[in-house]
Order: structure tokens, then C-alpha cells, then sequence
DNA sequence: AAGCCGGGGGG
DNA sequence: CCCCCAGGCTT
């Protein structure tokens, strides 16, 4: 047996039961690509059942509020990921009849395509003999063929799709593509790989020096930045100000609270003084500390305050806001770090005046 | 080419 | 604390 029918014949024994791949829908495999980019299946699994389940067909999705897709995608993060599936679904119903492009040519000039999902579209949906690239496939092929050129530059991309095209199986493209990145997420794992149970060992080059965990090579490193934020939940009434994220920085499109910002930490008497000099409230009115909480993230850690304001009077805010009560804004999507907060909120409720 | 975009799980 | 996950878009 060659690598490549070792390779099918552990997929079929060993592979995981997972609903995208019993169908050959198009649509359903697409949803499942887009919800699973940068995204461990077990925490994209819910979100997809959830979205197969309330848009069955692309039609449904197609007609959907922008709002309502961003609530159903909260807490999945990378929420462009929603906007742009929504975008495209609508260009599908419009203007292709509703058909999804079945190459990977047309596929990936659609927005929120780019060459791995393309590829794996291509391939799953219409058997196209493409090269699917992902984490998994770029480190089982860094291992097999000990390859240290580091995965991150164009070389090394170009590189590795030459590599992941010539290794693939042209007779079964999908299967193979499923296969190769089912090994990488079950067995070629980043840390501790199962070189044991691997059906690729003999004739995997980094198994043979003993060196796996020397690949893939990385050359960029993220570098982490700290923010320091006071959220201010003004209350009115029993109504909340929230605004609607702008372009161009987190959580875009989502609704969040008006809020205040520092480099480094703050204490409550500075963050009341500069809520004053905006005339976001008076002299005579006190914040209350309800909530705090470090939201980590990939690029950012978050050290989130939330403070309470009971208003008398409705302030100008600058933030384009709107007053809604708590079932209105249980309809929005919301970030992790402000869901967290409502949801305590709820739980230990204000009972002020 | 580099920076940015979330949240979570595992070592 | 670190890593990275069925990546893609913008500059």
C-alpha cells in the first residue's frame, strides 16, 4: 500500500462522525467551512446545527437580518466570518439563481472564500482535484517530508500547495482532503503526535530523526497588547444605552456599551472625572463597580470594568445610541465579554431608587 | 509582507 | 504562561 491508500483506509476506520460530512449540499458544507475557519470543531459544531437548523436552505439565510445572523454567530468570535456569509448568500440568491459555483475557480471570488475553503468546497461537495491547505495538511506535510521553510511566508505557502497537490489522491480528492486533515487533528497533532498509531510512520522523514515537534516552522509571533476599559451601563428607566459598533476594530457590527479607554490601569475616581469632562453624567451621581473581568483574546488582553449609572435625565452620549430595554437588547449580538456581564447582571439584578 | 480579527481548549 | 484551531481581509 502507497502513503496515499494507508492514509484512506485509517480515515475510514478511525474518522469522526460529524453531520457536514453526510451531505454533499454545497451550502452545508459551505456553512460548516466558514463556521469552522479558525475554530476547533468541537466549538464550531453547536453553532453549525444551530444555522443548519434555522437556515436549511441558502434562501433563508439570504433573507435574514444582518442583526439576527450576528446573535446566532455570538461567542464564535471573527464575526466578518458572519457578515461576509450572509453577503454571499444574498449574491448566490440574486444573482446566480441561487446556485452555488461548483469550481473552485468561481468559488473563491465569493467573499469570505479564500484558497483553503475554496478548495475544500471544490473538492467535498464536487470531487475536484484540489489540494485543500490548512493547519492539519501543513503539519503532517512539514513532518512527513521534514520541511522547515516557515509556513507563514509566501514561499512557504507556495511551497507547501505544490506539495499538497502532488501528495494528493486525484482518484478521491474529497476523501483524501478529509483524510489528511482528520490525521492532523487526531493523531499529527501539534504537541505529543501519536507517531505510534500513525499510518503514515515508516515513510514520515520527521519520525525518522525523531524530531517532530520541530515542525511546521512559524516565523511570525503575535504579540499581545493590554486595554484597559470602563464600560458604563447608563440606566434610564430601565433602559440601556447601547451603540452599534463601527468598522475598522473589534467586535464590528455588534452592540456593546458606551465606554471608556486607558493604556494602563485606572482607578473608579478617574474614570468618573473623565465621564464628567463629556457630561456623561454629574457631579452629584456615583458610579457603581458591579463587574470586573480580564477577557482574554489571541492579540489583546481586555481589563474590563463595568460600572452601574442610574440617570434622572437621558445624556448625550456621542456614541450614535439608542435606549433599549433588556428583552430588546437580548435580541442583538453582543460580545463574550459584555454577554458575561448582562448575563450576571440578570442573575444579581439592581434593585436601585 | 504585515497587521488585524475572537474565543476556547490543552499542555 | 504558551500553543493553535477545517483562514481571510485590509493596508
Amino acid at each position: 500500500m502507497n502513503n496515499q491508500q494507508s492514509l484512506l483506509q485509517w480515515y475510514l476506520l478511525n474518522k469522526r462522525d460529524l453531520p457536514w460530512r453526510n451531505t454533499q449540499n454545497p451550502y452545508l458544507i459551505w456553512l460548516s467551512e466558514i463556521i469552522l475557519q479558525q475554530t476547533r470543531v468541537a466549538q464550531g459544531l453547536p453553532y453549525f446545527l444551530k444555522f443548519a437548523q434555522k437556515y436549511p436552505q441558502i434562501e433563508s439565510l439570504a433573507r435574514a437580518p444582518e442583526d439576527e445572523v450576528l446573535k446566532l454567530w455570538q461567542g464564535l468570535g471573527y464575526y466578518s466570518r458572519g457578515r461576509n456569509m450572509l453577503k454571499t448568500a444574498q449574491f448566490i440568491v440574486e444573482h446566480l439563481q441561487g446556485q452555488f459555483p461548483n469550481s473552485y475557480a468561481e468559488l473563491i471570488k465569493l467573499k469570505g472564500i479564500g484558497p483553503y475553503t475554496a478548495a475544500a468546497i471544490a473538492s467535498f461537495a464536487f470531487n475536484e482535484a484540489v489540494a485543500v491547505l490548512d493547519g492539519n495538511v501543513f503539519r503532517v506535510l512539514s513532518r512527513f517530508f521534514a520541511i522547515s521553510d516557515s509556513i507563514d511566508s509566501v514561499s512557504g505557502k507556495k511551497l507547501f500547495s505544490a506539495l499538497a497537490n502532488d501528495f494528493l489522491n486525484k482518484s478521491n480528492p474529497a476523501l483524501h482532503n478529509q483524510a489528511i486533515m482528520e490525521l492532523g487533528a487526531l493523531i499529527c497533532t501539534p504537541q505529543n503526535p501519536s507517531c505510534a498509531i500513525c499510518p503514515l510512520q515508516t515513510n514520515c522523514l520527521a519520525f525518522v530523526q525523531g524530531n517532530p515537534n520541530q515542525f511546521p516552522v512559524k516565523s511570525k509571533k503575535v504579540q499581545t497588547k493590554k486595554r484597559y476599559i470602563a464600560y458604563f451601563h447608563f440606566n434610564y428607566n430601565g433602559k440601556i444605552a447601547v451603540f452599534k459598533r463601527p468598522p475598522g476594530g473589534i467586535w464590528h457590527a455588534l452592540y456593546d456599551l458606551p465606554y471608556l479607554e486607558s493604556d494602563e490601569p485606572l482607578q473608579k475616581k478617574d474614570w468618573f472625572s473623565q465621564a464628567l469632562n463629556k457630561n456623561w453624567l454629574e457631579p452629584k451621581q456615583t458610579l457603581d463597580l458591579i463587574f470586573e473581568k480580564k477577557h482574554i483574546l489571541t492579540h489583546q488582553h481586555i481589563y474590563a470594568q463595568f460600572y452601574r449609572v442610574n440617570l434622572t435625565q437621558i445624556p448625550h452620549l456621542q456614541f450614535n445610541e439608542t435606549w433599549l430595554n433588556p428583552s430588546e437588547l437580548s435580541k442583538l449580538g453582543v460580545s463574550r465579554l459584555l454577554d458575561l456581564y448582562l448575563q450576571k447582571n440578570q442573575a444579581e439584578p439592581i434593585h436601585l431608587l
